[in-house]
DNA sequence: AACACTGCTGAAATCGTTTGTGGCACGGCA
DNA sequence: TGCCGTGCCACAAACGATTTCAGCAGTGTT
């Protein structure tokens, strides 16, 4: 491994004269800027990111504190992320927490070794006071918001687009749709929720609270809660199920097979973020479509547009798209007709 | 940020002292190691990687290369090692090369800079060439092999896996079974092609070149090879599909609805890797299962043991699992009767 | 001719750890 | 008393880069 000292000896310049020709070329006579760049080529150097990293006390590394990794979701974030930082020479450090406290807090501790320039995190509710432990840090919170003043964050906008998906099933003429809806300590959740909530008020339908089963975003809830919902009694089973998150969606349609519930015909279901089964299942189902790898990429340039000291907007929302498949339709037996004859 | 200075100070003894008290407590005073302890508690002391790891020259970091972040298998692999890491203090530098050698060289170069003690790698064919960058590091090559004479593997069993499944198709009675296969520089591919190739033989069927096409792994090689092979003449078309990754499985499936053949009636088909959609579609497509997590663990415990000198396998095979679902039937018109009657 | 200025380079300090070396104090033994 | 061994600790030198500071040569100005 050749090392500053050997390029600078083979240049025939001191190691300070070597190290200003490769970073900082304008400082040194082009002749030897020359030699040194030969030099550095034939002996194939590579800088030590650690001796440079301890003397200029910060590396050109980002964090990056994603909850699930196996999420296609998440990995498009990821994705975004890295894209975008590989283009602009920077190294991410990624760490996956399982939505675990204690893993994110690791994450954190030995993220701070490495003298990060910055981070972006998918917030849990443990964040806000993990985040105790990387004071004077920039960071981007993507995806959800930990509800820190004055954060930059970068999202969708959840609430308009499940309002939009909930509207759409409004106008098919359900009555009683039902909502899977993730742990409310989660901003993503809340403002799906909300999304819902106004959308019936605005389609004139009450707000049903039984209608309403919290899952913990996992397929697994997805399928309880559904099961749960399906079972009601006939006059109360909802004919419409809006579900929000993408994993707890496939918990849903897998639960409405199970009941022998055909779909769209029996029950329309309508699903939070896209993804690779939603559109290859039969029937394939409508979703709330997210730009996910854009999520990713504007996160990383929004830290490194602040890490440059330019103007970055406190907090982005970007839309959604309202995909129509074919997993919803009008409800087999309009409540006009059945309830008030 | 506290650092050991500090520590130091506050325990009133020597830098020194304090690392020793920190990392081997055996060689201090009980009574010492005890008030650097408490001072490295109070003051929330977290060591300098950066320095550490130059000073040690070598940091407990371990670089893991995939191809594919966004790929559900490669993302298992991932997880696999990250956990195992995770659980025996080392982080992980993770690289996504989207299958570019350039990207993959500049991961390796970037990586070197980190000062790894290890690397973990899905291999490309560029990948020999490129380790060349990292010489004397442990490297363990995951799922693929990439040639090099003595190098540490884990692999499935690919070529058992694609027997299987096409031993499978050929008992349900198809005499014209259709491959499409990866690039034949990837060894993953050529061992399932080898394994096709061998399970036709071993049921009396003959090899038919023009029944396999090859394919680069994405969704859309996949759907064009499909189109190619179901738009065959009646006579040649194949009753049966062999697909050789997950990607390419659902571009089949896709190419084979737009032709508006039924599965399995139509067409069977199989795949090698499950996923999610595999699952969910319907027909569930049948598949060959990897050990994707498994793999990702042992490839990490692998090198590890290595690192810390242990006599570790220098290839390790895991098992495929055949996974029976619903996409592949006995053939529409046997051969049989339609042929030689 | 004296001086300032510019452009370039080298010596040495520095980043925060770890670790080789040596010294002090204490106890045991001759 | 003198010597050695042991246990514990501090001093200082690394690790490999960057950066401050100062010096040197050459040019232009007065």
């Amino acid at each position: 491994m050749a090392q500053l000292e050997d390029v600078a000896k083979l240049a025939q310049v001191s190691p300070a004269t070597a190290s200003r020709a490769l970073s900082r070329p304008e400082l040194v006579a082009q002749a030897t800027r020359e030699r040194v760049l030969e030099a550095a080529r034939t002996l194939g150097y590579q800088p030590n990111v650690l001796a440079r990293s301890l003397r200029q006390r910060e590396s050109r590394t980002l964090g990056l504190v994603i909850t699930d990794i196996l999420n296609p979701f998440h990995a498009l974030l990821a994705k975004g992320v890295q894209d975008v930082a590989d283009a602009r020479g920077y190294t991410v450090l990624m760490f996956n927490t399982d939505e675990e406290p204690g893993k994110e807090r690791r994450a954190f501790e030995t993220l701070r070794g490495y003298l990060p320039r910055g981070l972006i995190v998918v917030p849990t509710p443990a964040t806000r006071h993990n985040l105790e432990l990387l004071p004077g840090l920039p960071v981007i919170e993507l995806d959800r918001a930990s509800g820190r003043p004055g954060a930059y964050t970068v999202m969708v906008d959840n609430e308009a687009g499940a309002h939009r998906a909930v509207t759409h099933l409004a106008r098919l003429g359900h009555r009683r749709i039902g909502m899977i809806v993730g742990q409310q300590d989660i901003s993503t959740a809340v403002e799906r929720h909300e999304g819902y909530r106004r959308a019936l008020q605005d389609a004139g339908l009450p707000y049903r609270p039984e209608l309403v089963l919290p899952g913990n975003h996992r397929e697994a809830d997805g399928r309880v809660a559904a099961h749960a919902l399906l079972t009601l009694p006939a006059q109360e089973r909802p004919t419409a199920l809006f579900v929000g998150n993408n994993e707890m969606t496939v918990g849903a349609v897998l639960a409405a097979r199970e009941l022998g519930l055909r779909l769209p015909a029996d029950l329309s279901i309508v699903g939070f973020d896209d993804s690779r089964w939603a559109q290859t299942m039969t029937p394939a189902v409508s979703v709330v479509a997210q730009p996910a790898y854009e999520l990713g990429t504007l996160a990383c340039q929004t830290l490194l547009g602040l890490l440059e000291g330019q103007k970055v907007p406190r907090s982005v929302r970007l839309k959604t798209t309202f995909i129509v498949r074919a997993s919803a339709a009008p409800p087999a037996s309009p409540p006009r007709l059945a309830g008030s004859g």
